[in-house]
RNA sequence: ACCCUCGUAGUUCAAUGGAAGAACAAGAGACUCCUAAGCUCUAGAUAAAGGUUCGAUUCCUUUCGAGGGUACCA
């Protein structure tokens, strides 16, 4: 067991203490990273606990268990303070947490509580009817991040996208073009964008001879997938280990074989020339359509399907990043798959995002792919830079909707937060360089690096942030849990702050070294900045984004 | 009409039932020093009303306001 990851055990300790009697009444027993460092580097509710059902005041409480909580190797000391339990930890805790970020930076914010578990996350999925939009870089972003940390979190991820590469959106697309063309005439539902123009123009000859519009779809649809959606992914950074292709799931029997199950148990009805999934039976308020009356499979059953495949044929946990037009659809496939096919919920997991609305001069505008009035990635990426876009969604719960205003964002990208960061980890570099060049001084892996950091673990520049970095992996951790991805870029702009502060008030390499005494302290302090600049270039990589040599 | 999400500082956002925190804008300041895209300080907020709780921005009820959904579209 490394140090890490106190929190989770802290947690199991204080349970321990409260004792088993009290574990079923309400209110739980909590234990969490203080961000008021001045309190302790941990807190707990336990007090309150303890007071409630002893009928005694938190002070007493403390007192009762104060004597168990020295016990507790990792804990230096103990306090209390408005009714909350604070601790602070040993000092070699902190030397053990320097030495992992030294000498293995990534090892220092991994851990197993994904045991290995395989999970298939699928984003953005943008149906290949046109390029990707503003809307799908917020997908993009989230998705990203949660692949890295649940990776770092011992969880098997595979980063999936779905693409609806047949149906009514696809034949839609080829009588678009069809439309652009003057071969027919144009709809309302049809799609406008400048790409449906240029699509047809290009591939006129065949579109022109092919009558079979779902077939025209597809082939429509591969050369977007190909030619914009899979380039503009690439371009913003965003990696898949796998396309799904809708398609693929009527390659063999598996609509069979799920049908015969479903009919097994009575969940399959005939109705208005449709059949029809009876989802009034399991407590939804409607029943939902599977095969149309012209025959064809509906989007839903392909869902079902491709959610079959995933769980019980691939055997991997599901978590599904959507936007909240999507919601429910969602709430309708959660449905299925836990209440007839009895997927546990924690298995079957959804990120309901809010919408990203433009705003062009102070008006919110609903982007509409039919309407051509969107804003692409790719535009938006020649606008900012690829950085200051997934800095910007990241920060957002995807509770909150997004207005993005593209003239606030071109701006925004001068002055943005991730230039902060950047520039905290630039400085910590140069004091490194300097060192290097001016006075040969380098920061080994191989050195006793726990014992020569010793001295600076009470100093006041130091102290701070090294406690701030040992909650690092609770909190990669604790997204991996709940998957509040947005705490990272709130973590670490905080911590850029610190890093700042420290380099204006500590000036680290004198330009003259008077001797041996100082020369050993500047080594250690090099040890402690080396630690910092580590962590700066984690936290860069896990936001997504690129390391700078300067600014 | 019903379902879902949201309402926090002038603005944009945070806060597993726990000690309301940032950024931008505003005001003040320091710096001959590893690049100032930086640092230090000040002021400022939980839509309204009830309820549960030792404790509510968070949970429940109602009202008001914003967005999304309620297709044989995806």
């Amino acid at each position: 067991m490394t140090v890490h990851l106190f929190e989770q055990k802290l947690k199991n300790i204080l349970k321990s203490i409260l004792g088993s009697a009290h574990a079923q009444s309400r209110g739980a027993v909590s234990a969490f990273c203080n961000s008021d460092l001045s309190f302790g580097d941990y807190g707990s509710n336990i007090l309150f606990l303890i007071a409630k059902k002893k009928k005694i005041s938190p002070q007493d409480a403390y007192y009762l268990i104060a004597t168990y909580l020295e016990k507790i190797p990792e804990i230096a000391s103990s306090s209390f303070k408005n009714g909350f339990l604070n601790v602070t930890l040993h000092e070699r805790i902190f030397f053990q947490d320097i030495k992992t970020i030294i000498r293995t930076p990534k090892a220092y914010l991994c851990s197993d509580i994904g045991r290995g578990k395989k999970i298939i996350i699928e984003f953005v999925s943008a149906n290949p009817t046109g390029p990707l939009t503003l809307g799908n870089a917020r997908a993009a972003v989230l998705g990203d991040a949660l692949s890295k940390i649940l990776s770092f979190s011992g969880f098997r991820v595979t980063r999936e996208y779905y693409v609806n590469d047949r149906g009514v959106q696809t034949e839609m697309l080829a009588k678009s073009t069809k439309a652009a063309l003057g071969i027919i005439d144009e709809e309302e539902a049809f799609y406008k964008g400048a790409y449906v123009k240029d699509l047809s123009l290009t591939y006129a000859e065949k579109i022109k001879k092919t009558d079979d519009n779902a077939a025209l779809g597809k082939y429509l649809a591969d050369i977007i997938l190909e030619s914009y959606i899979k380039q503009h992914l690439k371009a913003f950074g965003t990696q898949y280990d796998k396309f799904f292709f809708e398609t693929e799931l009527y390659r063999s029997n598996l609509s069979k074989k799920v049908m015969a199950h479903l009919e097994k148990k009575n969940l399959v009805l005939k109705k208005d020339g449709a059949v029809w999934i009876a989802l009034t039976s399991i407590g939804d308020p409607k029943d939902e359509v599977i095969i149309k009356s012209n025959g064809e499979f509906t989007y839903f059953w392909s869902d079902i399907l491709y959610h079959y495949d995933k769980v019980f044929i691939r055997k991997s946990a599901v978590l599904n990043l959507l936007g909240a037009d999507h919601l429910d659809h969602a709430r309708r496939l959660k449905s299925v798959f836990e209440k007839i096919f009895s997927v546990s919920p924690h298995d079957f997991r959804f990120i309901v995002y809010q919408m990203v609305n433009l705003v062009k001069n102070g008006e919110i505008m609903r982007m509409s792919k039919r309407k051509g009035n969107f804003i692409t990635l790719d535009e938006l990426l020649s606008e900012t830079g690829i950085d200051p876009i997934r800095f910007f969604f990241l920060k957002y719960s995807p509770d909150s909707t997004v207005e993005f205003d593209m003239n606030v964002a071109k701006k925004d990208s001068q002055e943005n937060p991730i230039w902060y960061i950047h520039y905290a980890s630039v400085r910590m570099r140069k004091i490194l360089e300097k060192a290097a060049a001016l006075h040969h001084l380098t920061v080994s892996p191989r050195s006793d690096l726990a014992k020569a950091f010793h001295p600076l673990i009470k100093n006041e520049l130091y102290a701070p942030l090294i406690r701030r970095i040992h909650q690092l992996p609770d909190l990669v951790t604790g997204i991996a849990r709940d998957l509040h991805a947005h705490a990272l870029p709130q973590w670490f702009y905080e911590f850029s702050k610190q890093v700042h502060a420290f380099y204006e008030k500590e000036h680290v390499v004198p330009d003259i070294i008077a001797d041996e005494e100082q020369k050993n302290l500047i080594k250690q302090k090099l040890i402690f900045v080396q630690a910092l600049h580590n962590i700066l270039l984690l936290g860069i990589d896990l936001l997504g984004l690129t390391a700078k040599q300067k600014l």
